[in-house]
DNA sequence: GTATAATTGAAAATGGATACCATTACCAAT
DNA sequence: ATTGGTAATGGTATCCATTTTCAATTATAC
């Protein structure tokens, strides 16, 4: 008997595909991720997985979300405070794309999806010619706003 | 005499109408900030200010930097590697402003500026929009692209 | 000068992330 | 089924940029 039952979701072709074995903690730290409703940190990450399978230790978690972002299926964020986030990509979700709008005040963060559509198409058009300009392969792009929140702007 | 002499920058102004005190590590501070012809980590700054002034110490670096900040006469940079980088902001320097390209190989960083006026034009739009309909107060904004250098590309 | 508050710096603490390494799970070929 | 090789795991120790602490020093107002 396997010790690691397997799942039949969608990112087990990848896995398979990418010579990759989808073990129980990849499993439920991408269920963990598809639940997700915000950007969770690694060990929030960590302690929702130890709920369900105490044995899986948090420096499984961060390999394990190295290979998911190395492999596309997931998106590292970095707001700045200090620690790592990670989502599932939208690409992966097959979700409409978002960018975040950051408090400095609480941290707090917001998805926008607004306007992306005409942010994409900038991107993409400066990022084909960056690419000429500086030989440079673009695999990625970040547009972020920064400032207070409603709170934050009342407080003090 | 005062230990710390005064230069007569065009700092020295802020300060003053900041009620903060221009002492020499900070003066130093901004002179290496002013010479620097890229973004320099917390440790450049304290090696180079260590240099002419060794009693200068690690930290005051970061205290300094935190104040410059905040006071709007430095940008701090975070590309992802585990350092914060500073610059002078470019509304002190009243240089064009310019975006970054991020080498996710060897963290090389290159500053371009080229559509700067498209994406600024863009980002104001949607900055106006966003802050109303999430009564977010906008401060700052961050485009930028990552992907491999030239050289990285060939690697492997 | 003196008082007062700001500023400083050395050392210690913090905390997210990583390296190390012995152990375990998986898979393919016998 | 057994085996041998490789991938994956998890606990601990460690790293390292940044903060905190706190006593000593310095700048400014009086």
């Amino acid at each position: 008997m396997p010790k690691y039952g397997r799942g039949s979701c969608w990112w087990a072709g990848r896995f398979r595909g990418g010579g990759y074995r989808l073990t129980m903690p990849r499993q439920s730290i991408l269920e963990v991720l598809d639940n997700a409703s915000k950007h969770l940190s690694a060990e929030d990450i960590y302690l929702a997985v130890h709920k369900i399978y105490p044995n899986v230790g948090l420096t499984t978690v961060y390999r394990t979300l190295d290979l998911l972002v190395q492999m596309g299926l997931v998106s590292k964020l970095d707001f700045g405070d200090g620690r790592a986030r990670y989502e599932l990509s939208e690409s992966s979700k097959g979700v409409k794309q978002h960018h975040h709008l950051v408090c400095t005040g609480c941290n707090r963060v917001i998805d926008y999806t607004d306007f992306i559509d005409e942010e994409i198409k900038l991107l993409g058009r400066i990022e084909k010619e960056l690419s000429k300009k500086f030989n440079f392969k673009i695999t990625n792009h970040l547009i972020r706003f920064y400032g207070l929140c409603n709170e934050c702007q009342n407080k003090k």
